[in-house]
DNA sequence: AATTGGCACTCAGTCGAGTCGAGTGCCAAA
DNA sequence: TTTGGCACTCGACTCGACTGAGTGCCAATT
């Protein structure tokens, strides 16, 4: 059984190894720290961590480094997290506070995060699942190229180009406008999915033109709400991984891999369990089922309402968790605070 | 003098070089190529090549590494660009004929040239400061937000949304629409942001709350249109740098940094010079100005039409310039005709 | 004049022995 | 339970010897 010494001692050393980068003895712990025993009580408390797992020597007679699951109780019950310096608060609001729409809202969001952690920064869209579809525009552009226009009320706003059988006129854009909003307007994004399907498989009455014409919109308004449904992620601070490269033993390439891919990070991070401050973290061989074994990411919920997204960071598992998550922490509260502040405005 | 063996013997360093990583002497020369002379013979030439800064020695007597200068005259001149298998040709072709709207065209064409190279594989948006508006569509969102798209004759479609001065009724966006319309419709890129800063100098009517309206929006028209001008790149196959990692001497950080930075690679790749098929190679000290010094940029404009275009591939200068050529010249032409073909339909 | 075989020379890479020292585990004493 | 002492381990570093690929040069050959 670990003493509670022992786990202040787990924590000297997940400290020291993150700073150094090497193995820490028991005698650079009596040292850097004011344990008031001598270095062979350290010894003997490191041999029981040991025994539980926390630790692991890289071959006999060298220092101690913590493993996964030394980093995990780390996190778990060690971890103060040391609030940001006023000056970097500053930093991010006023840097937050100059963001135009949604879009650019989250990009400042990464290069915040990524600047403050040195790590790679990635936030997840808002789930736009059930958001509501406020607004359908057609615009004829000539020939048999029909824009269609998707609006929904938590500001998202995006377009599609529909090739129709027919050059349709004034009025009938006007007749397929309201039979499209018909369908979608009111309902949900996950709905009105439902509702496009279905209105496609009653098919359109042979020979009428207009019919023809709104089952080619709608199926490409089928398609683009599936890309709603579909989360994203941005990022930033991908290339700081090449300067951290010294702390993976194996390649980066499965990180950039995964960075490129983003379906994977956008499973783990959906995937994680929040504690109940909202905040996550997946650490070293946890990712295993990603492709990720010498990676943490943390993350935290923001924006509450619309639920389910995050904001994070991904970074070798040797990271300074302590600093990490507060920055996580703060630009999560910051971002949501930012997003209801000026609800209106999206 | 360079004789014209001494060329041929250049070839076959290059070749082998990139074929095996290894420095390579007169011995392997003779062995792997069949120059019916004798090591001895390829020595001097290579003593010539030395004297022309072609080739270098890594150290006293191990054998010899092409100098940038030995890859640039390669690329100029021996070089024969192997043109791609069959089964390359039309996994390209069937691969690109399944995109839909442009942003995915450019999506796939980037993958296929990172699948087909290895390599980073980049492309230019087609410059859209020549392109016309060809629509402008006005949409209320409720409350003071409404939404305006801007259409061009390339098929490029973007939407913003403006914050107004006062809730705009029905007629209201009638008339607004036709009022930007006029500013715009028919024009350039280009000459609307000319147009619309003039329209918005003039200022509006004191009072005229329509006026103060229609200058909100023609502020973000304005906005808008500035990004249209701003060119972007795709890119694909970042992650590919780690794999290469042992061809760099330095840390591949200043690669996947200009990757994020997205500015550096297009101003370098704007500031190529082709040659007379539209070529162009930028390879490693070349491109010292943007800071890269160990990669090499190869890139080929597609699209004549809307000029200056172009897509091509970022790698270690140490690569396969006759395959790498030859596939992004393959890809390019691919590119071109898809464009032109469904034209029409974009 | 170009090519060739021969030869001395250079130097990175490798291997093994020797040394150093940080750090451990264990034990007996406090 | 803590502590000082001590033998032991083993990675990291250094040094020297050796190896071998490859060169430059030169005299002989074609």
């Amino acid at each position: 059984m670990v003493s509670e010494r022992g786990l202040q001692v787990l924590r000297a050393i997940v400290q020291d190894y993150v700073d150094t980068r090497e193995p820490v003895g028991s005698k650079a712990i009596v040292d850097r720290h004011a344990f008031g025993v001598s270095a062979a009580t350290i010894r003997n408390d490191m041999a029981l961590l040991e025994d539980e797992d926390l630790i692991v020597a890289p071959h006999t007679s060298s220092g101690r480094v913590p493993t996964d699951k030394g980093y995990r109780v780390f996190v778990d019950h060690l971890a103060e997290l040391r609030p940001l310096s006023s000056a970097q608060r500053s930093a991010i609001t006023s840097f937050l506070d100059e963001a135009g729409d949604l879009d650019d809202l989250l990009a400042r969001t990464v290069r915040a995060l990524t600047q403050l952690t040195g790590q790679v920064a990635i936030v997840q869209y808002p789930s736009f699942a059930r958001a509501n579809v406020t607004h359908v525009e057609l615009v004829a552009l000539g020939g048999p190229r029909v824009l269609v226009i998707l609006v929904t009320d938590t500001g998202r706003v995006s377009q599609r180009i529909a090739l129709v059988p027919a050059e349709p006129g004034e009025s009938d854009i006007a007749l397929l406008r309201a039979r499209v909003g018909a369908v979608l307007v009111g309902h949900s994004v996950a709905e009105s999915s439902q509702r496009v399907s279905e209105a496609l498989t009653a098919g359109p009455r042979p020979g009428v033109v207009l019919d023809a014409i709104a089952d080619a919109v709608l199926r490409v308004v089928g398609e683009e709400l599936e890309a709603f449904r579909q989360d994203r992620l941005v990022m930033a601070g991908a290339a700081t991984l090449a300067k951290r490269e010294q702390d993976f033993r194996g390649s980066i390439y499965p990180l950039l891999e995964a960075i490129e891919e983003q379906v994977t990070l956008l499973r783990l991070m959906s995937e994680m369990v929040a504690d109940e401050k909202g905040l996550s973290a997946s650490i070293g061989r946890e990712n295993e089922p990603f492709g990720l074994v010498e990676a943490s990411v943390l993350a935290s919920r923001y924006d509450g309402s619309t639920g389910g997204a995050r904001v994070g960071l991904l970074g070798p598992t040797r990271m300074d968790y302590s600093s990490n998550l507060a920055a996580v922490r703060a630009v999560a509260h910051y971002l949501t605070r930012m997003l209801e502040d000026d609800d209106s405005s999206r």
